[in-house]
DNA sequence: GGAAAGCGTTGGGCGACCCAACGTTGTGAG
DNA sequence: CTCACAACGTTGGGTCGCCCAACGCTTTCC
C-alpha cells in the first residue's frame, strides 16, 4: 500500500538527457559546497589554483585558462586582492596588463578551500564506489576535452 | 616553432574536481541549446515532460517532481500558458491547487524542443562514442540517485 | 472553532554567463 | 611617423537558475 512519500522520479525525457544530468550535479555539487563555505570561494578557488601552478597571469590569461570571461575575472581577482590573498600590479613591459601573483595568504586559503572542495566532492560521490568515480572523472574529461578553447 | 595558441588547459586543481567538470559539461551545452532555442525552452521542456509523463499536475508536484522552486514554476506556468501550451485550471477539490494540463500545441512545441535537444546533445557529446556516452550517462544517473528528494 | 500546514504568488538576493561600451596602451602597415 | 587596429581592464547591463521570506487563500486536523 501506499508508500508514504511516492518515489517523485523526473520524466524519462530529462533523464534521458546528460546535460540535464550534468546540470543537476552541478547544482548538488553547488550545494554541498555551499555547506561547507561561502558559494564565490568557487571562483576563487579556480583562480588561485590557476595562478599557483602557472605563476603571475594577467588576468585575460586567468579568463582564458579558466573559461571565465574577463568582466568576471575582473571582479573576482578585485575580491581576492581586497582579501589580502593576491597582488595585483601593473606589468611593467605591456601596461596593458595586470600582473596578479598569489601570495601567501593566498596559498593559505587555497589550501583551506581545497579542504572544503574535498569534502563536497566525497558527499556529492557518495554513491559511487573508486572505480566507479574514476570513471565518471575520465568519461568527463573526455567530454570536455572536445570543447576545448571554445568561447571564452 | 612555439605552438600558435598555447594549450590554456585548466589547472589539475580544478580537473581533479568532478564537480567542476559537471560545471563545465553543464555549461557547454547550455552553449549548445542556445544555438538552438532559447534557452527558457529548457525548463519549458522539463515542465512539458512532466506533464506529458505524468498526466495533469499542480505546480507544487511539478516542482517536487523537478527539483524547482514552487516560485520559479510558478513563472514557467506562466509562460507556458500565456504561449498556450497548458491549460491551468483550479483544481475543484482542492481550491488551493492549479491543475496544470499540456494540450495539443504544447506536446508539439514539446517535441519540437526534444529535436533540438538531441542536437545539442549530440554536439555536447562528439568526443565520445556511443559505449562511453551510455557509461557516462549511467555513471551520473547513479551519482544523482544518492541525492534523490534533496531539497526542492 | 481555531491552529497548523499546504498552495500559488510576488519580491528580492545571489552567482554564473554573456554582450556592449569606454579609455588606455601596445602593434603593425602604409 | 602616423594612424588605424587590436588587446587589456573596467563598468554597466541583461538573462537564467537557485534560494529565502512573506502574503492571502484553502484545507486539514485536533
Amino acid at each position: 500500500m501506499g508508500d508514504a512519500h511516492e518515489d517523485l522520479q523526473p520524466p524519462a525525457r530529462l533523464r534521458a538527457l546528460t546535460s540535464w544530468q550534468a546540470h543537476k550535479v552541478s547544482t548538488v555539487g553547488a550545494r554541498m559546497t555551499a555547506r561547507h563555505m561561502p558559494l564565490t570561494a568557487r571562483s576563487d578557488f579556480a583562480v588561485l589554483a590557476a595562478l599557483e601552478e602557472y605563476g603571475p597571469l594577467s588576468q585575460a590569461d586567468l579568463g582564458r585558462r579558466l573559461g571565465l570571461d574577463r568582466n568576471d575575472v575582473s571582479g573576482i581577482v578585485t575580491r581576492l586582492h581586497t582579501g589580502g590573498h593576491v597582488d595585483r600590479e601593473a606589468n611593467p613591459e605591456d601596461r596593458r596588463r595586470n600582473l596578479v601573483t598569489v601570495n601567501k595568504t593566498g596559498l593559505r586559503y587555497l589550501d583551506e578551500i581545497q579542504r572544503n572542495a574535498d569534502k563536497a566532492q566525497a558527499e556529492l560521490l557518495s554513491g559511487l564506489d573508486a572505480n566507479e568515480r574514476r570513471q565518471l572523472h575520465a568519461l568527463l574529461a573526455k567530454a570536455l576535452e572536445a570543447h576545448r578553447g571554445e568561447p571564452a
